[in-house]
DNA sequence: ACTATTATCAGAATAAAAATCTAATTTATA
DNA sequence: TATAAATTAGATTTTTATTCTGATAATAGT
């Protein structure tokens, strides 16, 4: 599998904006429709292309409160590891959950309506979840960028 | 501007995916064709819904290499934090950045093919940047979640 | 170098979905 | 309660996606 300078335009033009038409996609591309077709059929099948989503406004959505949790665990057991991860799953608040190197294990995005919601969360979720040792969050002052698209 | 129930679950469902046709969103939603229709136009038209796009996946891009920057200015004059934040935006490999509360200043998601290219990234492109103090750099061990809907 | 094999492509035809229109029904408002 | 506004359903039209056929270009093997 190795994607050539086409397939990497095409994917740039799709991250960006996937409601475009095939049509669209081949005037860009100075290629047939069909052509464009069969190449987002096969960047699909590859599973390059995961999912197409539609992408909401924070503000106009009322969730415009964002923070940043840094968690450390009590112990790295495979068990503490798995269970605290799975909790994290299923909480629709965290958008991304990474486990990463440095001072704490795990850096979570985390998105609610407020203030409130975000203390709600905290007490009523987040460190309800077992094997949490510390926890540290950063609250999002202004988002300066923000984009889905990964350019190669 | 008020979203329903109705609202809300479609938004659910575009978030996820929104390939699906409006007759499959009507069937789930319990509506006609139209019905979801002039919703989803309503929604586009209010904000809402800010753009379409196709997600990929890292592995399958070979760009599956994810750092965490934090970063602190030297000055926080009006025009120091303007020169940077237009930097920032003009550089592919960060996905996001966020002024935030805390330590430091702002918070980057820098996506890059592997270690090498993101040593690149930092001599060549970031640090060049003016009036950065110092940054601090975490990796990606693994993504234990990534989803960019947001749940209302 | 030549042939066989595979990839990719273009254009036409068909199928499916989006978009529009009309009218009915529901909901909110005076 | 009457009126206006918003929402909905179903039919129609327009646009787009998908399939099909065949041609062309790139690739591998002898």
């Amino acid at each position: 599998m190795t994607l050539d300078t086409i397939d990497k335009k095409l994917l740039d033009l799709l991250q960006n904006d996937s409601k475009q038409t095939n049509k669209a996609l081949a005037n860009k591309l100075n290629l047939s429709v069909t052509a464009v077709y069969e190449r987002v059929k096969k960047l699909e099948n590859l599973g390059v292309i995961s999912k197409y989503v539609a992408l909401l406004t924070k503000e106009k959505a009322d969730m415009a409160f964002v923070a940043f949790c840094h968690i450390k665990l009590t112990q790295h057991t495979q068990n503490n590891i798995v269970e605290f991860e799975n909790a994290v799953n299923n909480l629709n608040e965290v958008l991304e959950c990474f486990h990463i190197s440095g001072d704490y294990d795990y850096l979570l995005k985390v998105i609610v309506k407020d203030m409130e919601a975000f203390r709600e969360f905290m007490v009523e979720k987040l460190t309800t979840i077992n094997h949490i040792g510390s926890t540290h969050s950063m609250f999002m002052i202004n988002e300066v960028k923000y984009t889905t698209a990964i350019s190669m």
